[in-house]
DNA sequence: TCCATATTGTCAGTATGCTGTCAATCTCAA
DNA sequence: TTGAGATTGACAGCATACTGACAATATGGA
């Protein structure tokens, strides 16, 4: 367990500022939750060549056949440039198809291939563990409490984010509805 | 309030994957929530050219003056090939100097300069600024939970990190204690 | 003393993440 | 119908992150 430098510790000479105000800040300890929870997806999911990121890139496909990159961006609420990479990187393990829409020369749409689908079939088990495991130390009473709150905490600032989350995005390209 | 695109819409063909796989996992709520801290972060401190891990290595240099790169990174809990870079960075900005250790030629001794001092005094009202608007949307009671339930997360998790915070190593600088 | 081993900073390579720009293309209103 | 404006994918540039390797240097034990 790290010892919480705090005042008790004479290590700051003149200042009045002691590393809490880092390790108490909220963007701090998300910084750092979010790279532990990097680190045990990667662990857990090691045999099968894909990155957090790929893996829900993979999921968006496959629930949405024929999705385009932006609304594909809108609905992982991922950058759209770095989606770019990201795709190019699933077409090169050939987990994905990207193919010329007929009606617009512009968009291109993707679709799993065969082995991407396997590959997402395969992979569940593991990023489930490795879920699993960032909660794990807590109490499953506190889990739950947490994974609430977060879940409104992100819904609510939705709309601070670069690329806010825009679920309904998913359909149109099956025919406009939202 | 973006919806929950969950069992009720039927927007999966044959599989019975959803967007659920994705939007309910605690890693895809970290990465997204870092996401937005680093925007709020960004916003409220566009005026001081410091990014957040910039402002954290800027923290810890001022409370532990005249430390090495290797101990900053186990200090912060940043990765240390990453860090070579971000000091790289505040050196150019003028905000720290580098200078070499006598009894180590291996080493190179962290100071914060007289403009690094002076943005880490001005910075600190945006960034707290920043921290609150990110637990802003929660009810005070709320926030206080998340926080706690996340700061105990973090350090339960610890090992599990690339890069475990040890917060002790920032005192061997100053002659061997730990 | 000398050598195996460890440490330090650095670098190359890969993968996000964001800002901005650009050409090709599409849409819609005048 | 045509031209202004929007959209799409691509790209350049910067800033994290992590892996693995490497030379220079330190250290401790035989």
């Amino acid at each position: 367990m790290p010892p919480r430098t705090s005042s008790p510790m004479p290590n700051n000479k003149s200042s009045s500022v002691t590393m809490d105000a880092v390790y108490t800040a909220p963007g701090y300890l998300f910084r750092r939750m979010q790279q532990i929870a990097v680190a045990l997806f990667m662990e857990e999911c090691k045999a099968f060549d894909l990155t957090p990121v790929q893996y829900a890139a993979l999921i968006a496909i496959s629930t949405h056949p024929g999705i385009d990159a932006t609304r594909l961006s809108a609905v992982i609420a991922f950058d759209r440039s770095t989606l770019g990479s990201v795709i190019e990187r699933l077409e090169a393990k050939a987990f994905i198809e990207r193919k010329p829409a007929p009606e617009d020369r512009r968009v291109k749409l993707l679709h799993l291939t065969r082995a991407g689908a396997a590959v997402l079939r395969d992979i569940m088990p593991s990023v489930d563990q490795a879920q699993l495991r960032m909660l794990q130390p807590l109490k499953p009473a506190d889990r739950k409490t947490l994974l609430g709150l977060l879940t409104q905490l992100v819904d609510l600032n939705n709309e601070a984010s670069r690329v806010p989350l825009r679920a309904e995005d998913a359909l149109e390209h099956l025919g406009k509805s939202g």
